[in-house]
DNA sequence: TCAAGAGTAAACTGAACAGTTCAGTATGCT
DNA sequence: AGCATACTGAACTGTTCAGTTTACTCTTGA
């Protein structure tokens, strides 16, 4: 076995204070607000060319001369939009918490339950969903998006595993490719199926189940 | 070992003639093709949203005129195209071809390869990217492209690694989750960049080395 | 030779949409 | 009171685009 090792309430901040900005976190207008929610609801739902700012400025119950005062143009409010919920997926990769766990295969369920759960959310889905059809108008959204989170995430995994490698909890000398793998088993037909939005929507017990037969595997082929 | 076991030339047809139907193949009109062709690079490069009829008709060489006598509409010529290559991906997935393979890991490593080349043809992220970004307009199209694609391929690798269990070249009791993770573990990060169109795209030589990292997971997990 | 079918170019229609302008209103500060 | 700031609602401009129509040109085959 691979020994306990109680993970219970650490928080890992391991690329903190690089580069932490408050991306309009401030209240700065609450009209300003109403049109960043609904922005942000009509885009990641429906994609940028299928909302007009008619649309944005009526659902936001605002005037468009006012959505003018605060945005420049749409495209800017569309990146506004994906770039504070690139922040969004930072915030995840950045504070990554690891709770009740009590063994390996115990911390490695509770670490993809929780990372598949965020994943399958709409509102994660339809930020990957846009960011990958314009990707051809708005590259650098689509590198942010990027970085911000599979990229951060799967860093912090190589970390992690090399740790735990070298701990004697994990046999894995390749932690990059390892890491990959785990992310990778994560997203199997479930997350498929849910970015291309078919029916039936998964539910917790398929979240877990998922997170389960990737722990196995994992634990099959890098376990100590 | 798991045996030597010579799957040279074998040219598996699974669903073999299960619903064929020759998807417009016939060559009916010389400007049919013509617009076909040119809709699906347009449509498969920049989306729905982004082309218009016009720009069909002009790098079809054909006027509007005749693009609506063949066509009804956008919609439906959108349609089209995704069918008919939704009928690639089946295709693909109907008739799996195995070759020089002369062990086990040569297998999984010519499959993966050969698999992952043609998830990263343009063409395929394309198809995929505005199945995708269109699946709340066209919900019956995302469902094809799945059905024919990744659901097919899916299903033909839970029934061949049962097989391989069977003969003791596996030890998979749980073939569908081995399927599962054999594919996630193709779809690792060098897909991922490539679904988002990041560059730099990826090589013979990343597509070959991903295949090979999936096989020799695969095998530390799932080897007899 | 002529009629029909297929195709073409170009103009046009109606709708949607990004973005602007402007006259007027509400609030709050000095 | 006087003034500035923020906002509204509605009209307006110019553009794009799906889809249609018209008048014209080939080609072909009976």
């Amino acid at each position: 076995m691979w020994g306990m090792i109680d993970l219970r309430s650490v928080r890992v901040h391991l690329y903190a204070m690089s580069e932490v900005r408050p991306i309009a976190c401030l209240d700065e207008s609450p009209k300003r607000r109403a049109v960043l929610e609904a922005a942000a609801q009509l885009f990641l739902s429906q994609g940028y060319g299928a909302v007009s700012m008619d649309v944005v400025a009526r659902e936001a119950g605002v005037s468009k001369a006012t959505l003018y005062a605060h945005f420049p143009g749409k495209d800017k409010l569309f990146a506004t939009i994906v770039a504070s919920n690139c922040a969004r997926l930072q915030r995840l990769a950045e504070e990554i918490p690891v709770e009740h766990a009590t063994d390996m295969r115990a911390t490695l369920v509770t670490m993809g339950t929780e990372w598949l759960a965020f994943f399958l959310q709409p509102r994660t889905l339809g930020l990957y969903r846009v960011v990958m059809a314009e990707s051809p108008r708005f590259p650098e959204l689509a590198a942010a998006f990027y970085e911000a989170g599979p990229h951060k995430l799967k860093e912090w995994m190589v970390n992690w595993i090399a740790a735990e490698t070298a701990s004697g909890h994990l046999r894995a000398p390749d932690a990059r490719t390892a890491a990959e793998h785990f992310l990778a088993m994560l997203r199997t037909s479930v997350f498929f199926r849910a970015t291309l939005d078919l029916p039936p929507a998964p539910t917790d017990a398929d979240t877990a189940q998922v997170a389960e037969a990737a722990a196995d595997t994992f634990l099959r082929a890098f376990g100590p």
